[in-house]
DNA sequence: TACCCTTATTAGACTGAACTAACTTTTTTA
DNA sequence: TAAAAAAGTTAGTTCAGTCTAATAAGGGTA
């Protein structure tokens, strides 16, 4: 019984975030408003959300709406979690808002969930006092 | 008179840095030490080399060892910086060497300019303290 | 100096991620 | 409810970056 451990691309992982942004705003995700977040036209959406599904992190039929799994919800999660440790940090440092929101975008797709922890509890320190 | 603006890829970007280090180490950088401490073939070397004396990063002929160009040292110098300013915050925050040097190494090819000079003067702030 | 070994390059294939163009399905609306 | 519009999919192309296998160049030594 050992855990499926998948390993998301920066790319998917940008996917399945959108997808459950969506899915928190409007109650579900559409292929269109994916790829209009995204940047991107609606064929690669497509083509994400049938590797996705085949990787058991979206329910995806064609022709209809996603639905996250728990271990894309989890993922989203994760993502998000880190997202907010990532902007806290570059706020308070004094970096500017636009540019905090794509820096935390492109850091937390690469480090180490372990360098989350200790900026976590970085920032608790040092705003106990 | 339009300044060129080069855009490199992450994976340039690493080829750059690795040909600087062993120039600065051994005087010069082979084609197979670059394979080595980047982790891949002999092929992928050449070829990246190619693209980055195309952009005018190096100076590569081919059977030859590679020289930086002014532009190519002036990238991986600024690489150099980022990657010192974010390791010297990550072992700061008590983030393990080689987890800060992975995640350094990640961080410094997708983070704004402007958020390295807020880190740098944050680090100055607290270590004047 | 000719041969061998090491180093480097070329050729060709693959993967991931994007695109456009053409087609299909679903939804809207007249 | 049938036609038009919108939304989504498929097919095929492109590009970056990697690989392996085969070939070429260069340097050391018998």
């Amino acid at each position: 019984m050992t855990e499926e451990v998948v390993e998301l691309t920066k790319a998917l992982e940008m996917y399945v975030k959108v997808a459950y942004e969506l899915e928190e705003e409007m109650g579900t995700a559409t292929v269109s408003e994916m790829a209009n977040r995204l940047g991107v036209k609606a064929p690669s959406v497509t083509a994400a959300l049938q590797k996705l599904d085949s990787m058991g992190m979206v329910m995806y039929r064609r022709y209809q709406n996603v639905k996250l799994t728990k271990m894309g919800k989890s993922v989203a999660k994760k993502l998000h979690e880190r997202n907010k440790t990532l902007m806290n940090f570059l706020l308070m440092i004094g970096v500017d808002e636009d540019i905090a929101t794509t820096d935390a975008c492109e850091i937390e797709h690469v480090v180490n969930p372990v360098t989350i922890e200790k900026l976590t509890q970085y920032l608790n320190r040092i705003s106990e006092k």
